[in-house]
DNA sequence: CCCGGTAAACTTTTT
DNA sequence: GTTTACCGGG
């Protein structure tokens, strides 16, 4: 019988998409058709009948969600909601949070509030002076709660911070549950709170969501398999996918563990292995399994394909990170003369602060880019402070909100004004807003702070009164009562027409956001506050930007990794431990594994990081894939495929070789180098290797001088051995 | 209180 | 190279 839904599937495939009910683990590798399967197997599952209703599936982003849900839309499914771990304790939370004692509008706060409080109570007891940053100490707070730890002496040291932290952990939470609101791992904890004190409630979920899938099982910390095991039981038919190869949260406190504990937790489960990659060609493939093989903590595990050879991977060496941008920027002008699509060209980086060399490059050759992630649309500054205005609307008690924007725009209140707020609110049992909305709270302040705070309460009474009609209407008397878009383009920086811009596309996001959800002020506030870079609509045809943890999931024609440098990636942090650096290779291999049909892996000799001119060797990652998966790059563009000329290699330019696996410089005896301030001169001796590589150099000037290779930025002019 | 200057420190990765 | 911390004059 022809079946749509599983007639171009595999055997192993189709036994996930068609298992009945019950526990079922897929372990799928990298282009094994793993979002296909979940997509068709929720298909499937409605049209045996289930609710869209009582499935509840989970993905780690915003943006793997999206698409999800998309895909089963268009296999001809009901819309299916689709959630993160995070909305989905959101939205529960918001029907239930009086029982664990917050208000139902509670307040989420980001990374960048969390700081801000915890700099605000480092200071309120007496612990800012041991110069520790509050993003430490919340870093640390975040990595403890996702691996469901709390802090007694027996998980923390006696390091400065760890003292500190272990001051401030409890009074952050008490103050938290005084301003309602919640970071973002407190979601996920008081769900799980709410659901182990009530084993009632619990029974509801269950009862609720007989379904449950988690995509991205790898990435799971402790909390949400602690999660998963409250809202199933040992015999549900719970589905979790994942690919231990990928997994690259652990600094997020994502646990493979919790794949082995799986099959013992629930021990009727059917565990589906796919193996076999439908993406990559062979080649591509064999780079990837080559690279992830070097790990030890790993079970070994193959991956077949029936794909063509296809082209050899291109590797470059640029002398400077200008150099390696200009170069991709260059061989992305030629794709697209030879009509590749620009949506299928993506480029990778280790870290943000990496996308400016590609951006800039991208930008001199007119070649339309968007960056996924990075700083997004809602943590830029003015976005920040108008949601702030319209968050203390929904819940008064929010204090770190009030304390943003009650100087902004300037309106007299320095820190003087504010601390004297401050202990009248408190001496009154009064929140901030509250305090702004009450003149008798205002005493003791200067005439012209009196009249500002009088302002302000007014707006806010108004934007309050507005928001009954919606969020932009809130939203509307808040532009207009603080006249914050003359400040906001007025700072005298080039930013200021930007900003305006963000305003404007902020007010058209809150004007869609009513027509469409009609979930009033508060409702906008939820999903704004979940929302990352994800939901960022990409208009038009662009060369996608982004870091390997935003690739993941995700998949492309053409794609370059740039920066592979020791150090970069894998990062300096990383290389310290073997399991960071184990954790780093599989951050490689998810790099590898996106592309379908070209990989380019670009590094620099040279790039400026943090304003120093930094040298560095190729990355270790890049010698572990086969000599005879690769060949070098030569500076002239030809066609990306490999019948089209792809073998043959160009002469490399004369004095300026391309020696891309030699380490770090070809300084030899007899060289001929430039300091940038000792001038010319001649290599008389080398010492040492590695960091600790000395060079004497006998300068024009006739003295000697002893020099550090890796800090000296000594540039070949001419080779020794060429005379 | 505000703004401009200068000094210092620092960059993984995300919900 | 960029962002934050601190200081001194309006």
């Amino acid at each position: 019988m022809a079946d749509s839904l599983v007639d171009d599937l595999n055997p192993e495939q189709r036994a996930a998409v068609l298992h009945g009910n019950g526990p079922l683990m897929v372990l799928a590798g990298a282009g094994s058709g793993k979002t296909r399967v979940v997509t068709r197997r929720i298909a499937h599952l409605m049209r045996r009948g289930v609710a869209p209703g009582s499935i509840l599936a989970m993905t780690f982003t915003n943006k793997a969600a999206g698409e999800m849900a998309r895909r089963v839309v268009d296999l001809g499914g009901a819309y299916v909601r689709v959630a993160t771990f995070h909305s989905a304790c959101a939205r529960f939370l918001r029907q239930d949070a009086r029982r664990i004692g917050f208000p139902q509008d509670f307040t989420i706060y980001d990374t960048y509030d969390r700081d801000s409080l915890i700099k605000q109570l480092l200071e309120e007891l007496g612990l800012d002076g041991y110069g520790i940053k509050a993003s430490v100490v919340g870093q640390q707070i975040s990595r403890m709660k996702n691996a469901a730890l709390k802090p007694d002496t027996s998980t923390s040291g006696f390091s400065d911070v760890a003292r500190v932290v272990r001051q401030v952990f409890d009074p952050y939470h008490e103050r938290l549950r005084k301003l309602g609101a919640m970071d973002f791992d407190d979601l996920l904890l008081h769900f799980l709170d709410m659901l182990r004190s009530d084993p009632q409630v619990a029974e509801e979920y269950r009862a609720r969501f007989p379904f449950v899938l988690v995509d991205e099982f790898q990435d799971t910390n402790r909390v949400q398999y602690d999660l998963l095991r409250q809202l199933t039981t040992p015999d549900s038919s719970v589905c979790v996918v994942g690919d231990p190869d990928q997994s690259i949260y652990g600094f997020r406190g994502a646990e493979i563990r919790n794949i082995l504990d799986f099959e013992s937790d629930f021990p009727t489960t059917t565990v589906v292995r796919l193996e076999t990659n439908y993406r990559s060609t062979a080649t591509i493939l064999r780079a990837a399994e080559a690279v992830i093989a070097n790990n030890k903590l790993r079970k070994d595990k193959r991956l077949r394909t029936e794909n063509p050879e296809g082209a050899k991977l291109l590797k470059f060496r640029a002398d400077g990170a200008a150099e390696e941008a200009g170069e991709i920027a260059d061989r992305i002008r030629g794709m697209r003369g030879e009509d590749v699509p620009l949506d299928q060209i993506a480029v990778f980086y280790r870290a943000h602060w990496l996308s400016r060399g590609i951006e800039q490059a991208l930008k001199d050759k007119a070649i339309p880019y968007t960056i996924v992630g990075g700083v997004t649309f809602f943590e830029r500054r003015e976005i920040k402070d108008l949601l702030a205005y319209l968050r203390v609307l929904v819940n008064p008690l929010d204090d770190v909100s009030m304390e943003r924007v009650i100087n902004v725009p300037p309106r007299g209140m320095g820190k003087t004004s504010v601390q004297k707020l401050r202990d009248a609110a408190n001496g009154a049992g009064l929140s901030m807003v509250e305090a702004v909305m009450d003149p008798a709270m205002h005493v003791g302040l200067s005439a012209k702070s009196r009249k500002a705070l009088g302002a302000l309460a007014e707006t806010l009474r108004e934007a309050k009164h507005m928001s009954a009609a919606g969020a932009h209407a809130a939203l509307k008397v808040v532009l207009q009562g603080t006249d914050y878009i003359n400040h906001a383009t007025t700072m005298g920086d080039p930013e200021d027409v930007a900003r305006e811009e963000n305003i404007q596309e902020l007010v058209s996001d809150v004007v869609q956001f009513d027509e469409k959800m009609g979930e009033g002020l508060s409702g906008y506030l939820q999903h704004v506050s979940l929302l990352t870079s994800a939901d960022k609509e990409v208009e038009g045809p662009s060369v996608q930007l982004m870091t390997v943890h935003a690739a993941k999931g995700l998949e492309f024609d053409h794609v370059y990794i740039t920066g592979l440098e020791d150090g970069l990636f894998p990062s300096m942090r990383a290389m310290e431990d073997k399991d960071g650096l184990e954790e780093e290779r599989r951050l490689m291999y998810v790099a590898l594994t996106r592309a379908r049909q070209s990989l380019f892996l670009s590094s620099a000799r040279e790039r400026m990081v943090a304003g120093a001119m930094e040298r560095s060797t190729v990355s270790r990652f890049l010698k572990e894939i086969p000599a005879d998966a690769m060949e070098t790059h030569s500076a002239t563009w030809h066609s990306w495929s490999a019948d089209e000329g792809g073998g043959q290699e160009p002469e490399a330019a004369a004095g300026h070789e391309i020696d891309f696996d030699q380490t770090p410089q070809v300084i030899d005896v007899g060289t001929r180098v430039r300091h940038e301030m000792f001038g010319e001169g001649r290599v008389a001796h080398i010492a040492g290797r590695g960091q600790m590589a000395r060079a004497r150099v006998r300068f024009d000037d006739g003295i000697e001088r002893t020099l550090i290779l890796e800090y000296a930025g000594l540039r070949v002019v001419s080779e020794g051995n060429a005379w």
